[in-house]
DNA sequence: CCGCCGAGGGAAATCGATTACCCTTGCCGA
DNA sequence: TCGGCAAGGGTAATCGATTTCCCTCGGCGG
């Protein structure tokens, strides 16, 4: 922490006496601070109009803006919302965190968002620092199991979790989309146009959205007869999953049988093994067709081979209000709310066809 | 705000008293809580370090951790750092976030980010509510000009301007690329092949990095004898930088004299341009090349077709650490600190070219 | 032996807002 | 006329941590 410095000290102090506090609106009104409080709080029958209205003129007069620290000491509760994404540089993860933030601010609610890297330390650390914040609520945008995380469930803080479950109780609440049944619908897909012969691509598979959608895919095409055991699966290493997945098509190119369609559990995931892809000049979609998830907002800009289930980013923020008053409501544990989520199929050519329409 | 029902409020105290405070540790401790708070702070010559273990003990044994709120409301002064950004769905500023948060942490202190949408009025918001919450700076990620930035400045708020200079104030502190020097960077990638006629697409340029960067550009264009007023520019509606381009790119195609080389004020802009140009039917590379500033961190997988001026995203954040110290050490108008920008140039075929080899 | 100083530590003020509790006034029904 | 009650509003406690005074005790120089 930085040691703040005597010149830093006195131009603090000097500040402060320019922010107008509590007290100065209500010797300015004349009234006591416990009625310019209750009127700022629209407490009713505790102030006639003609007093209301002085307060209210101290208010404008002075600038006056209720401090939120000793608000939150005395009520032990900020208007702060701690948001902890696991990964801010993943562009749906920032789109994710950009709806929640809105609809945040049309509640009179603060955003606080944090990186958690994956990292269950780090997790640890930012939730720890959320709770001596007295923060409203924790969303969890992509939760790894952790110490602090039980904490705060066993103290019953108020936990939202975000396209990934609670890895420590599935029956958290929960935001999100389908992700089983976003597996299933690729499959049904494929199977439709009579793909049966497919590669995966993931990244960690250990409780997280992946996971799921693995099973929903593969459970569909299970049903519709395809040997799944026999499906090749690659993976690679580290958190990045762009990366993961150029490393992960490196090894799917180098078996013989190389399937012709790639299902990637995340469009990043995708993205690596694109680029994988062309620098071992195949052509895409042509020589080979992707499949991700979450379609990122970019895609239909600058990645038009790449067939997604889209994860309605701006649906997040409202639902997670939902969920929030839900809980606030007095709901011990409300149900999952699962967004609609849609396979968008922009470019998939089989090798052999020709090639479609440009699709958004 | 949600009203807190009954339920909740009695949740809040049964739970409050389990989080222990500073006068637990100190009755544990069989110490003052000045002494403890002491310990705590590291004050010198206070504590004998029997005593001094003794606090530690309590600590540990608890769990204690001191409450933010308590220790900012008598500061004056909170661990939080406001990061204001003007659109976290653009990848490059969430990438930046992601930096400035990982280098606040490394300081102990936390980042409360928010997304301004571009708007002056909740860009105002929200710099009221980070005072309110004695945020110890604010970062703008690209600030807008509005009343409550001139009362921040005029009080002696701590200010780090990133990316786009304050709008008030060009000489308030200031962390990003040299702009000018970026896009001169490009005009001399171009000079140096031959290239003379060009295409501008940009969004706003009132006070915006692309008011800099097309500044950097014609200079240096014109610097070698291109006349600049006959380069033609084109824009588009909007905030969103992508949908603008796409427009714009519409506009540029309906030239009879369309340029072979196309500058994009920021990337986002060349990725909506670039999806206009194949529904025109144009290869790309090809029959059209592309520039662009930022080089957001995927293109090198997914966007191999855009040269890009690459900010670099991780060092923002030590970059405006550094900045902060300086501010806190005294320094009042520190020097702007310019991070070294690079030109990558991709994939760039003038038409009649072969192709060149895929580069990241 | 006296005075001073530094180390160690406690009591209480303080930050800003909320709220429990109390007081006054006026009105209404019994 | 009296009791009760509601409206209007003030006093002071409270939240948790920091910090300013203040006190005590030993040691040391004069």
């Amino acid at each position: 922490m930085p040691p703040p410095s005597d010149r830093n000290r006195a131009s603090r102090t000097e500040r402060a006496s320019l922010v107008p506090s509590l007290a100065q609106v209500a010797a300015r009104a004349g009234v006591s601070v416990a009625t310019a409080s209750r009127v700022i709080n629209g407490v009713a029958n505790k102030a006639t109009e003609e007093t209301a209205e002085r307060v209210r003129a101290a208010i404008r007069e002075l600038g006056y803006r209720p401090g939120s620290v000793g608000r939150a000491l005395r009520r032990r509760e900020s208007r702060i919302v701690g948001v902890l994404a696991a990964n801010l540089a993943n562009p749906s993860m920032a789109a994710i965190a950009s709806s929640i933030e809105w609809s945040l601010r049309g509640e009179g609610l603060v955003m606080s968002l944090c990186d958690t890297h994956e990292r269950a330390d780090v997790q640890d650390e930012y939730i720890r620092e959320m709770r001596a914040q007295l923060v409203r609520a924790m969303i969890l945008v992509g939760a790894v199991d952790s110490p602090a995380l039980d904490e705060a469930r066993a103290a019953g803080d108020t936990l939202v979790f975000v396209n990934r479950p609670d890895p420590g109780d599935p029956s958290s609440p929960y935001v999100g989309i389908d992700n089983v049944g976003a597996g299933a619908e690729i499959a049904d897909r494929l199977l439709e146009r009579g793909v049966r012969r497919i590669g995966v691509l993931h990244a960690s598979l250990d409780r997280t959205a992946g996971h799921w959608r693995l099973l929903g895919l593969f459970d569909r095409l299970a049903a519709a007869g395809v040997d799944t055991a026999a499906i090749p699966c690659a993976t690679g290493p580290g958190l990045d999953h762009i990366v993961a997945g150029y490393h992960a098509m490196g090894t799917m190119l180098e078996r013989p049988d190389r399937p012709p369609v790639i299902v990637c559990l995340s469009d990043l995931l995708a993205y690596g093994a694109y680029r994988r892809a062309r620098e071992a000049g195949l052509e895409v979609p042509g020589d080979v067709a992707f499949f991700g998830f979450d379609d990122n907002p970019i895609n239909p800009w600058i990645a038009d081979w790449l067939n997604s289930v889209r994860v309605p980013s701006d649906d997040f923020g409202p639902a997670i209000v939902e969920m929030l008053h839900r809980l606030w409501g007095g709901e011990e544990r409300p149900d999952p709310l699962l967004l609609a989520h849609q396979l968008t199929i922009r470019n998939w050519r089989l090798p052999g066809e020709t090639e479609p329409v440009l699709r958004r």
